[in-house]
DNA sequence: GCCAACGTTGGC
DNA sequence: GCCAACGTTGGC
């Protein structure tokens, strides 16, 4: 199974306004990279949801591919933002997923929380910094969901410890990741 | 195919 | 809102 994480600014659409809308067509990415990684994508794969461009930027929540790419008709409509000429309902060029709400998080696992976990150093999120839509290692996803557990590394450490035990419970011995010592975003 | 100019992304 | 990083475009 493949794991993603997509980037969209809060302040144009964000996990909360999938949670409302249940899902929606990530449309207007206009990079190959991100255009290829959506290809790749089947129904079913998780994806972290990240903020970026916000006051609080990090991975708000979990959401899943709930269809798989097809054409991207904002990229042939001109009154579209993300409008680009060179892409016709006869020879599209870029194309859209559709992403289905799963869960927020308990708390929002930060930027800086993804920096202090170690499986997640060498993630295309730091090499790749302009790249929305990010292929994710088993290992980086699976860090990045049992940091979500743990209390935050300041401020609310009285949080959830009974939730953040149990899941120490579940995942020991697996040797996942340890917690931290673009209408829509331009994705 | 190089690379300077340009436009955009996204952290701060 | 600033601006560095970086992906894309287009002249040569």
């Amino acid at each position: 199974m493949r794991h993603w994480l997509m980037k969209t600014e809060p302040s144009v659409f964000s996990l909360d306004d999938l949670r409302r809308k249940g899902r929606e067509g990530w449309d207007g990415v206009r990079n190959y990279e991100a255009r290829n990684s959506m290809r790749a994508m089947r129904v079913g794969d998780p994806v972290l949801i990240y903020h970026s461009n916000a006051e609080t930027i990090g991975v708000a929540g979990l959401a899943e591919i709930s269809r798989e790419a097809q054409p991207d008709a904002t990229a042939w409509d001109p009154a579209n933002e993300h409008f680009d000429p060179r892409s016709t309902p006869e020879r599209p060029l870029w194309d859209q997923v559709e992403v289905a709400f799963v869960r927020a998080f308990p708390r929002l696992v930060t930027r800086e929380d993804l920096q202090g976990i170690p499986a997640f150093s060498a993630s295309l999120l730091w090499k790749r910094s302009r790249l929305s839509v990010i292929p994710l290692t088993d290992a980086e996803f699976a860090a990045v969901l049992f940091a979500a557990e743990l209390p935050a590394a300041d401020g609310d450490q009285r949080a959830r410890p009974e939730r953040a035990a149990a899941v120490r419970i579940r995942s020991s011995g697996q040797g996942s990741g340890r917690g931290p010592s673009p209408k829509r975003a331009s994705r």
